[in-house]
DNA sequence: GCGTTACGAGTCTGACCCGTATCGTATTGC
DNA sequence: GCAATACGATACGGGTCAGACTCGTAACGC
């Protein structure tokens, strides 16, 4: 909570403490309006009390503006990562790329494409996105060494092309629904089977 | 042009005549806008009419609102094709994937990014996007099926999925700046060959 | 010249929103 | 009980914008 008034080290200010209650409502309220197809600048701070049912003043008192509001409920969002397993190189990496753009919260899915423009316009939501995706990054690039290591994967290769070459076509049929003929269910499977052994004839 | 009165086979109405001029000083000033920095529903129709220099009312003479104005606007985008000189397989499709995201007009890789929400919320602005994008999968189809024949690829391999490969990393990197790292000018040229020859030891 | 239509510029009404302030009320520590 | 702070609700001034409208002017066919 960036910009909230931290409430566990605080000494105890005196007065009616700030309700937890409207905590939640607000940042709950933010992620359906957005959920619900609204675009982030679309969003008002007047919807969003009116939904969380809370007065405007209870969000100005909590948050500096809506970008502060944002940036806090967009980190509620991130959700857990993905864990693989470690028995199978191949096995680890269709879980991974199966787990991309898939987080516990249902919302997520729908609030993605929204920060597309926002990450290339703003320096913030730029370092932002890549705190989010970078130690999902990390994971991937972990099990592709390791596949070196073990002698699975070619010593050659550039990690990171591969990694992009594993992300990039479940990121665009997640996020931009690239090809709707394909089938989002065995993708992941597919696209590490084919990057794994190429598709020229040997 | 889909919403402007149609000059070309109208019997020639009286009185002066729409101003050639005007149309296009609106379609650029549109576009403008956009490529610096301006979101989609950030701009109004005030802005490009005193950016075009040219009244509100001349604006929605042609246009039924910033939704039909945007379509043809967009439309103007596109730009050319690349054209694979058909001589080796590999080589053409290193041009395909380099011409992804890249268009003659400068303004479109700023103006790219902003189409993904809208995608994803309009099932118009969809089959507006499947339409600019489909002409080129079909492009790169054609060629993975030459090489099918020409026993330069596997027979086996799924035409569609290899498509996501090649399209999908060159995507993120252009509209996501996924990995700040990448360079995207080499970036065609590996992502091809990594295909083609595969990340497995053999 | 005359009717017709378009032009740029501007006005006007009605939305919607921001961020602040002010109600009366509720909840805390002292 | 009392000061302090919170609450939801609402009002406020200031801003932007959509669309429809009005000017005086310009370009066309007849």
């Amino acid at each position: 909570m960036s910009d909230m008034t931290s409430t566990a080290d605080a000494p105890r200010s005196p007065g009616r403490p700030r309700s937890v209650r409207a905590d939640e409502a607000i940042i709950e309220a933010t992620l359906d309006l957005l959920a619900e197809g609204s675009t982030i600048e679309a969003l008002s701070i007047e919807a969003i009390a009116a939904r969380a049912g809370v007065g405007k003043a209870t969000i100005y008192r909590r948050w500096a503006g809506k970008d502060a509001l944002l940036l806090d409920a967009l980190r509620r969002l991130k959700g857990v990562m993905a864990q693989p397993a470690g028995h199978s190189v191949r096995d680890d990496l269709v879980l991974l790329v199966g787990a991309i753009g898939k987080n516990v919260d249902p919302r997520a899915a729908k609030i993605m494409p929204c920060l597309a423009p926002a990450v290339n316009r703003s320096a913030d939501q730029f370092q932002l996105y890549q705190n989010i995706i970078s130690p999902r990054r990390q994971l991937m690039r972990e099990v592709l060494r390791r596949g070196i290591d073990e002698g699975v994967l070619r010593a050659d290769i550039d990690v990171e092309v591969t990694m992009a070459l594993l992300t990039g076509p479940m990121l665009i049929q997640r996020v931009l629904q690239w090809n709707p003929d394909l089938d989002e269910q065995t993708l992941p499977e597919r696209v590490v089977d084919a990057v794994l052994e190429g598709i020229q004839v040997r």
